[in-house]
RNA sequence: GCGCCUGUAGCUCAGUGGAUAGAGCGUUCGACUCCGACUCGAAAGGUCGCAGGUUCAACUCCUGUCAGGCGCACCA
């Protein structure tokens, strides 16, 4: 891959006393604005080495600098070597690395061998999939293919919340009121209602909690009635949970949720103990963390069950011994953060050094009007609504602006939920998110459908062109501001993946589409593309290509689909 | 009370210690005989929460402080 900064630097290195190329490498920045160069190298950190002012260093420099092709002008500015690369050479390359490579431009294979479990989305059964299951699953997924990418074997789990006393509250309420047939056909919305009836009820009778724990020890003891509830309970959410990912294009390699880690606990509880972490503490078990200035991480009750901590660690162990990841990455809200800490602690504590591949990537919390989310209180936004919303008005916008497309219904839905997904990944995933109807159904701007509408635009052009030999493209052609900037950003996208996945931040690659879609539009409205001039006509069209390539690259890292026409 | 996170334009947000702090929405003005106008250009809009400190240089690092969010023992 070319890379003009490395090229600089090495330049640079011969001519800048004391420093190697790659302390250049780290010192050259991209400066404020293009008139100022293509990269600059700020001289005052030499000043004190050099015993000389930071201007006359740079003054000194610029004018060592000998003639050489890929460089047209070396200046010194204030203290500043700007650098202004050669335009040409500079497109040449790109151009030909991005029509060489297509698909796989920005990847690499750096994860071979590799594996990666990421643990996303992960429902709890019974429950209405609502908009803040979103976060986890478009994050988790959007880092699925990242790594996948970057060569990586990824193994993505769905813990599911399949166990729990809330099941014994759901037993309950499903022996006193529930109705087999009304459950088969309106699935986990009954469910709810039960489970929501189940608390209006105790509110008054008391006695209902116990039964339901009565209920729950059943099911803990294998009680065959109360297995088989639970048993359909998860199978009905499962197969509606199911809809869902197959619209939000999600998948997982599997679903293994609470439950499974049941009868897997016990040795670990007695490993902790083996090692000497575990100390009884107001009648619970517990591994302290006072040393490590955190509240105690508690393992069992003071009845003797086991915790999510419990649960956690247990999980933890199995997927080392099962997957022998390289990392393994938990993508939960900003309020497990302590837990997570915790857990991954403990894990240190018993000796094992993998402790340090484990990662939580926590998100901010999604609100409704300064109100949290509570399924209880019915305070919620069902997923499958604000889908089905976003989906109706995108087919209503391609109905009035492009009625003849052929497969309106697919296009629709895949700019609809485009959009839904497009807007969790634009801001950085640590901030909060106050969900508004009117903002993630406004689809002007800084939008998936804007994106996935440039790329449908690139497609229409190359393909009123015809089959056309990009690769004849003469790079001297595009000189303009205008071309020259797309290229340059579009020679952005492998440090963009990178930055992306060394930071576990989605938002990298979402708003770097938005900059190339900005920058190819500009492009578009400036230059015709499909002119006369043979070699004019083909240069502009390899870099529509190009822009193209890295458009669908970058929207399907992020879970988007990438239609060729809207 | 303690801990973590967040505070940047009216709103939603970008911003690797470096040059004049940037987008989108909204507002105002402008560009369609033109490859798809879900487009493009321009204007207006800022004490970067506040106060100290470090530095040649701070939105960025440190300390304090204020505001909001989240968490802090038998839920997950």
């Amino acid at each position: 891959m070319y890379d003009a900064k490395l090229e600089v630097s090495k330049l640079l290195s011969k001519y800048a006393e004391g420093l190697n190329e790659q302390q250049l490498y780290d010192m050259l920045e991209v400066p404020p604005s293009p008139e100022m160069g293509d990269l600059a190298l700020p001289c005052f950190k030499l000043s004190k080495h050099l015993r000389k002012p930071p201007v006359q260093i740079a003054e000194s420099l610029a004018a060592s600098m000998p003639k050489v092709d890929f460089i047209d002008k070396v200046e010194a500015v204030s203290g500043y070597v700007n650098i202004f690369l050669n335009r040409t050479i500079f497109v040449d390359k790109l151009l030909a690395e991005v029509l060489d490579t297509g698909k796989v431009f920005g990847s690499s294979d750096e994860g071979r061998g590799k594996n990666i479990v990421i643990d996303f989305s992960s429902p709890n059964i019974a429950k209405p999939f609502h908009i803040g299951h979103l976060r986890s699953t478009v994050i988790g997924n959007a880092l699925y293919r990242m790594f996948k990418f970057m060569g990586y074997n990824c193994i993505g789990i769905n813990y599911l919340g399949d166990w729990g006393t809330q099941f014994g509250k759901l037993i309950v309420a499903y022996k006193k009121w529930g109705d087999e047939d009304k459950v088969r056909k309106d699935l986990v919305k009954e469910l709810v209602s039960l489970y929501v009836r189940f608390h209006e009820e105790a509110e008054s009778d008391p006695s209902l909690e116990d039964e339901a724990r009565y209920w729950f020890a059943q099911l803990e003891k294998g009680n065959e009635e109360a297995l088989a509830l639970w048993r359909w309970f998860v199978d009905i959410s499962l197969e509606e949970y199911a809809k869902i990912y197959d619209v939000l294009g999600v998948k997982f390699d599997l679903f293994q949720g609470e439950a499974f880690f049941n009868d897997k606990m016990e040795p670990v509880v007695n490993e902790l103990k083996a090692k000497g972490l575990l100390v009884e503490s107001e009648g619970a078990m517990i591994v302290d963390l006072e040393d490590e200035d955190m509240p105690p991480c508690l393992i069992l009750k003071s009845d003797g069950s086991t915790l999510y901590a419990t649960r956690d660690i247990t999980a933890a162990i199995y997927r080392k011994n099962t997957f022998d990841f390289y990392k393994c990455i938990y993508v939960t809200g900003v309020s497990q953060s302590l837990h997570f800490k915790q857990v991954f602690k403990v894990i240190e504590k018993m000796g094992y050094d993998w402790h340090k591949d484990l990662h939580h990537v926590p998100f901010g919390t999604v609100s409704i009007g300064g109100e949290k989310l509570a399924t209880r209180t019915g305070k919620v936004i069902l997923l499958e609504d604000l889908l089905t919303q976003a989906i109706s008005k995108t087919a209503a916008i391609i109905e009035e602006k492009n009625a003849d497309l052929p497969n309106k219904e697919e296009v629709a839905c895949q700019m609809g939920v485009g959009a839904v997904i497009f807007s969790d990944l634009f801001s950085n995933r640590i901030k909060d998110v106050s969900f508004s109807w009117d903002e993630i159904l406004n689809f002007d701007g800084e939008t998936g459908p804007y994106v996935q509408y440039t790329h449908a635009r690139a497609c229409s052009v190359l393909r009123k062109a015809g089959g056309v030999e990009l690769k004849a493209f003469d790079a001297s052609l595009l000189k303009s501001d205008e071309e020259y900037s797309l290229a340059k950003t579009l020679a952005d996208f492998p440090s963009k993946v990178k930055q992306a996945l060394d930071e576990l931040e989605p938002s990298i690659i979402t708003r770097y589409l938005v900059d190339v879609a900005h920058d190819f539009n500009r492009f578009y409205h400036v230059h015709s593309i499909l002119v006369e001039d043979e070699a004019l006509r083909t240069s502009r069209l390899a870099l529509t290509q190009a822009a193209k390539t890295v458009l669908k690259s970058g929207l399907e890292l992020i879970g988007l689909s990438a239609p060729e026409r809207v």
